[in-house]
DNA sequence: TGCATATTTCGCGAAATGTCGAAATATTAG
DNA sequence: CTAATATTTCGACATTTCGCGAAATATGCA
């Protein structure tokens, strides 16, 4: 019985989904709570039509969720799992030892 | 001062690399312990060109380390990191709730 | 209705990626 | 030294991705 929530080509298309430097941005700013697009774009330093499609990555992959509100859009994390690997990530302490402290890896 | 051990550009690389159903596989497999190339070509299902290209990718990026031990090069996890979030999500109770408990996101 | 604001979709050319088989390297056995 | 095993690099070709500006949609307001 596979335990699994997520096929193992799910969890890549998560990965290639944040590959990409714009997109950690956005997924970074959105750490700190719901962003509309127009946010999110000062944010990456794209233009809008790049930002928009780089939400709809993130989106189809499950990482973040958008809901239309007015006349604009408002994005949201997902999957805050996310956020806590790059905590874990930029934790300059970490890679190793003190990921078993701080509980994600 | 940056408190980051790492650059949102390498955070991207890490995610990049795991971009890829192959990749996923062989740090799922590398999970349970160190590999050689060999088993790793199991796990992947393809052929050795494409899996060693596939491990230099996650190498260049950081996610695995290599040895080189008699005739054999042996892989094994940089960062387990990649495993915890992986357990994450597969976690099928995942996704928001419980990711406060399991505490990794 | 008609215009302004907010966001997505489309089309393009440049650059990167994925896979394969053949060839190149390295290490051990004989 | 020579052959065999283990792994990486190379060359080729198809596919995908990136960022941009223009055009298309959607929503709110006068």
């Amino acid at each position: 019985m596979p335990q699994s929530g997520i096929s193992i080509r799910d969890a890549a298309g998560i990965f290639k989904a944040l590959g990409h430097p714009a997109r950690v941005r956005i997924v970074r700013e959105l750490a700190v709570g719901e962003k509309c697009v127009c946010d999110l774009v000062v944010a990456a330093g794209l233009g809008w039509s790049s930002v928009s499609r780089h939400l709809s990555v993130l989106r189809e992959a499950g990482v973040v969720r958008d809901e239309k509100r007015g006349q604009q859009v408002i994005y949201q994390m997902a999957l805050p799992c996310v956020n806590r690997f790059l905590d874990c990530l930029e934790n300059p302490a970490g890679f190793s030892e003190v990921h078993s402290q701080c509980g994600c890896g």
